[in-house]
Parts: structure tokens; sequence; C-alpha cells
DNA sequence: GCATTATTAAAACGTACGTTTTAAAATAAT
DNA sequence: ATTATTTTAAAACGTACGTTTTAATAATGC
């Protein structure tokens, strides 16, 4: 039966690796570092986590799952009001991006996320593929909700195009606030002015056949 | 004086530890393992190179100097053949996009190539700054050839359109083979084709306002 | 209160890292 | 041919890694 200091040392190793590997990828973060920043003991991650890549696996997991929720949820509305009417293929993307934008940008999260995302493309296995197990079922919904939209495009076309798109949309979020970057500053309107910038560089593509 | 085998040392150093880095990361990447693989002996690095980091840094630049060439040599010939008329965008994009995708996929170059340049542009400093300014010379001309193609947009939009562009450039190359890519084989009519519809998917997006 | 469990703490385990050192072998120069 | 130089080889250096073990402390159940 585990305590509330117990769930505060797990919080804190879980927001220090966050931080970590998005800076450092995962081979570059080391336990010690971790629990030296969080204050805990190095016995501690063995034992509520289990192991490194076990506690690699519950960081992915916990960023994953608001963003995906949000995706889900916004499609969800998207399609409620719609009544039946094919969705355009900008409120498509806009839904797929805006909770990214949203949960690394806006709100309390910190801004090295996006960069943890980015990791996630690119660290070797099995990385790659806990991340994108997390978000397969959201990329499903919004594949169909495309091939909906835009029925004369074969499903492949819409797989490569997608998976551009969420490119774009990390190596955006990753950027901000650097110099040349899309993003300047994280005040919401500089975001919002942003994003839909974005899916004006991408959604023409996105149509383009 | 260096002597033939020294050269041949140095270069199953760099070939092996491309490979590597590109799989693993910089930080994933251990100097016993590139010794192991390359038949070398472990001193062989530090004698020839100086360090792990100034390894890394031989690698980039070895990749990168034919990539900076190409685009450099097919954007002079358009401007030669274009009698000062203004470029079209797609023309520009293709100079720009096509020698990583040749000496990626079409030539000599491992495959492994292009998950090395993703890694480049994620991985913790020194790599990024090092593989950036690798390449910025190429960039800005491509950058002041689009501001001239387009001249209404701002050149800030241009420099994160552009960025990417390459990241766009990056995920489909690295992405090449995989289920669900835009490129299927390295068959030379699979790879231009893939080319021509990335190229089609990026220039309605950099041409809208 | 006491026994039990959950959690933290500290130390040590074996392994592997980047680097340096020392010496041997190969190559070039005279 | 013999010196001088370059290159390879092997071993060791100090450090740090992920993990395990052992013990102490804090919280819970009866």
């Amino acid at each position: 039966m585990p305590n509330a200091s117990s769930a505060e040392t797990q919080k804190q190793i879980l927001d220090v690796a966050e931080v970590a590997i998005a800076k450092h990828g995962y081979a570059g973060t080391t336990l010690r570092n971790i629990v030296s920043q969080a204050n805990v003991n190095l016995a501690a991650v063995h034992y509520h986590f289990g192991s490194k890549e076990d506690l690699f696996r519950s960081v992915i997991e916990r960023i994953a799952e608001p963003i995906v929720s949000g995706q889900l949820s916004a499609l969800a509305a998207l399609e409620e009001s719609s009544d039946g009417q094919p969705l355009s293929v900008e409120d498509i993307l806009r839904a797929y991006v805006q909770p990214g934008f949203d949960y690394t940008v806006h709100r309390e999260a910190h801004p090295m996320r996006a960069q943890f995302f980015g990791r996630c493309r690119t660290e070797p296995e099995p990385v790659q593929s806990i991340a994108e197990k997390q978000f397969r079922p959201s990329t499903e919904k919004f594949l169909d909700a495309l091939q909906r939209a835009l029925p004369d495009q074969t499903r492949s076309q819409l797989d490569w195009k997608l998976d551009l798109v969420v490119s774009s949309l990390i190596r955006t979020l990753g950027r901000a606030g650097k110099p040349g970057a899309l993003i300047k500053t994280d005040t919401p309107e500089d975001v919002d002015q942003a994003l839909s910038k974005l899916i004006t560089f991408l959604v023409p593509g996105m149509m383009s056949n």
C-alpha cells in the first residue's frame, strides 16, 4: 500500500527523467544524474520502476496520454458537431496538432517536452516502438477521418503525409524560442498564430495529389 | 607523412562510426564497439582523430560535404540556365532535396545515412551545432533563392519553412523501406517517384501565405 | 504496543567507458 | 643498412555506469 511520500518520490523521478531524457537522450541519461536532481536515493528508481528501461516506459506513457486523449476528444467533438458531413482537412489537422501545442507550450508542461517527442522518433529500439504504440490509436482514427475527407487519396499516401505532419509539429515545438523558429515566444497569441501558420503550411500539401 | 594503411584505418573507423552513431546515437556509441567492428586497435581512434568528439566531427564533415556541394552546384546550374528569370519554387526545392536523395538512396552510401542526419538535428550539443555549421552555407544560398522566388514572404517565414522541408526530407529518407513509408524500395523508379511526391507535398505549403 | 510491511538509505558488485601509457612492429628517410 | 618516424598493439588508468544487496527508517495493520 503506497503512501503519500512514495507517490511524491515517483513524481519527482518522472519529472526529472523527462527533462533529462529530452536533453541528453536515453543512453545519455544516467540514473545517478536523475536521482541527484530529484533528491531521491539511487535505489528508489529500481524499487519504484524496476529498471532504467521501465522508467523510460513510464515517462513516455505519462506524457503521451493527455495528448492522445486530447486528440481523440477533439476529433470526437468535430464529428459530433458536423452531423455526418465530411470534415475539412484543416479542421482535422487542427484537432490533431492542437493538443500537442497546448501541452507543450500553453500549459504547465515543461518546454522540453517537444524535444522529448522528437527523441522518441529517432532513438534506437525499443524506444521508438514504445512511443509509437502510445500514439497509434489516435493516429489510426485521424487517418480514418482524413480518408473520408480525401477519398481520392490512397491510405498509404495519407500514412506518410500524416507522418510528415507529426515531424513538422515536433520540429516546430522543439525549436520554439530559438532563432528562426516559427514559435518566437510562449505567449498565447504567438503560439496560436504559429499554429495557424503551421496548419496553413501543411493543409495544401495534404490535399495536393 | 601518412601512408596507405593509415588512410585505410581511418576510413574503416569513419565507415563504422557513421553507421554506429546513426543506429545508437552519439552517447550510445562506444569506441570499443567501433574498433571491434572496424578491426582496428582501440588506440587508433585517439591516434588518428584525437577524441570521440573529434571523430564525430570528422564523420559529420565527411558526410555533409558531398551533399552540400551537390546542393550548391544544382542551384548554380539552375541559375545558370535561367538567364536571370526567377526560379520556380519547385525547381529550388528539387535542387535542395535531390542530393540528399541521391547520396542516401541511389549511390554507394549506406542507408543508415539519413538516420544519421536525423540524429544530427536532435542530439544534444555540440552535435547539433557542428552539423548545422556544415549545412549553413547551402541553406543560406537556398534561402536567398527562395526569397527571390517568393518576394511577398518574409525571411523568417522562409526560415522555418525550409527547416520543415529538411525535417520532411530526413524523415522520408530515414523511414525508407519501413511500412507506410513514402520510399518503398530503393529502385531508382521508386525513389524518383517518391521525390516527386515529396516535392508535390511541400511546394504548395511553401507558396501559401 | 507490537509485528509487519513499505520505503529510503548506503555501500558494494561487476562491467564498461574514454583515455593514456608503454612497447612492439612497420614504414620511410638517409 | 641503420636510424628516425609513423602506425599498431596491448595493457592499464581512473571513472562512472546499471544493478543488487544489506540495513535502517517510516508507515500501516492488528
